[in-house]
DNA sequence: ACAGCTAAGTGATGCAGGTCACACACTGCT
DNA sequence: AGCAGTGTGTGACCTGCATCACTTAGCTGT
């Protein structure tokens, strides 16, 4: 199969200069260039969808650039994002390698370029590079980590404001200032923040509201400063 | 490492006649010999530790028998139990492969029996034998599976009866009947199942009167008699 | 510049479920 | 028997958050 919403083709980003411990890097001479033969590249737009909860697996995405939201919605139309994917990420793992169908929709937030690689020729490729397997085995002991992570947040944060919390720190670890503070840019709106930490969109506004008059954040444009993480941390355990 | 509380040593369960499917069943005669070499099994009593969260990973522990309760604790005191594991299951999997430390605490629920694969000597053996790799792969997607059932619940039911139904439903589908109904004992007490769906003791209690009242189960002694599936998937969609 | 759309802020209301408090049932122990 | 310990059933209360219903802000294309 194809990979959708193909456009154009641009380069071999399998190397990922900047993330070596990733999956599929630093493989050996003949297992990169035979991944080399079975991956194809593409480019989505925003909004496409690189697979479907509850499809069959088709293959994995290695994520090149853009950011993928990942949801699963319940029957009655209630969202959940799992987790926001960036640079380097694998994704439809899981599925693949236990033949069952996607857990999670994944959605380009903003245009990227993803490799696909096809179920079948994956799995052959694991068969015929076994010290590629425990590499996967790693990645998805990983992925069970996160998993586990917001299992914990979701059962055992008692209030929203905890949980929202706990996001701003998550957030903010990527871009620490020596001072406890840190500033970073806000790509999501208040519903997708609400889908996050499993509330909705009007407790998030009230939610920043709160925390902007207890100074713990501020707020200029798109531009989002955590004014103290230990002030957070303290909301956290509280 | 020793396994902790060892008591006498019994059998040989690694056979699993049962369950065939299991990870270490089926191997190779080399492979199955090598790891009779490196394992240990022991009898714990109820309400023994095989581990606790946050500890590093000394092994896993093969289940033979008995039952045993999978949780984890936030700082607050608040408990979630995210599985109740029974013979055949894989303790620790997902922290040795990944070298992170173990992610819940497991509890023998009762008296039983486990085979212990200590850290080093797995890993080893999993370089060796790289059919079994692929396998591990397996069993751990198979967790993250069992993962995101429990964060679609956590994250999606709306209410504690929707998941209170979710969880009779899980049980009754180990005995069912031609008619929609099923009869299992109840081995957990309120407040541990409370622990399970995220809620309190007394929110169990309630619980079990109303679907009482509304004929969907029907108590005598610690036999749970579920009356209609089809009424309980009612109420989980609703 | 204006309509049209999506996102964000905010007030009013209602109720589900957490918390506290106590009574009762069952078990094993001495 | 009698008591302690653990589990269960229920009532009363109160709060935090979902829901509904608007308004306001910001951006996009014509």
């Amino acid at each position: 199969m194809r990979a959708p919403y193909g456009l154009n083709i641009l380069d071999n980003c399998l190397t990922c200069p900047s993330r070596a411990d990733h999956l599929f890097c630093n493989l050996s001479a003949h297992a990169g260039q035979r991944l080399n033969e079975i991956k194809s590249t593409a480019v989505y737009p925003k909004g496409a969808m690189l697979f479907i909860e509850g499809q069959q697996p088709r293959g994995v995405f290695v994520l090149c650039t853009g950011k993928v939201k990942l949801s699963t919605t319940s029957r009655e139309g209630k969202t959940i994002i799992t987790k926001i994917s960036d640079t380097g990420d694998v994704l439809g793992l899981n599925a693949v390698i236990s033949s069952r169908p996607y857990e999670v929709t994944a959605e380009m937030m903003e245009p990227g370029q993803a490799n696909f690689i096809p179920r079948e020729p994956l799995l052959q490729f694991l068969k015929d590079h076994v010290e590629v397997a425990l590499r996967v085995a790693q990645q998805l002991s990983r992925n069970y980590f996160t998993a586990y992570e917001e299992i914990r947040t979701l059962g055992l944060a008692a209030s929203p404001s905890e949980k929202f919390a706990k996001l701003l720190l998550s957030w903010s670890t990527r871009t620490p200032q020596n001072d406890g503070s840190a500033q970073l840019k806000l790509t999501l709106t208040h519903e997708e923040i609400g889908e996050i930490i499993g509330t909705t969109r009007e407790t998030v506004s009230r939610l920043f509201s709160e925390f902007r008059r207890k100074q713990l954040v501020q707020l200029k444009g798109a531009t989002l400063v955590i004014r103290s993480r230990p002030a957070l941390e303290e909301i956290v355990q509280s």
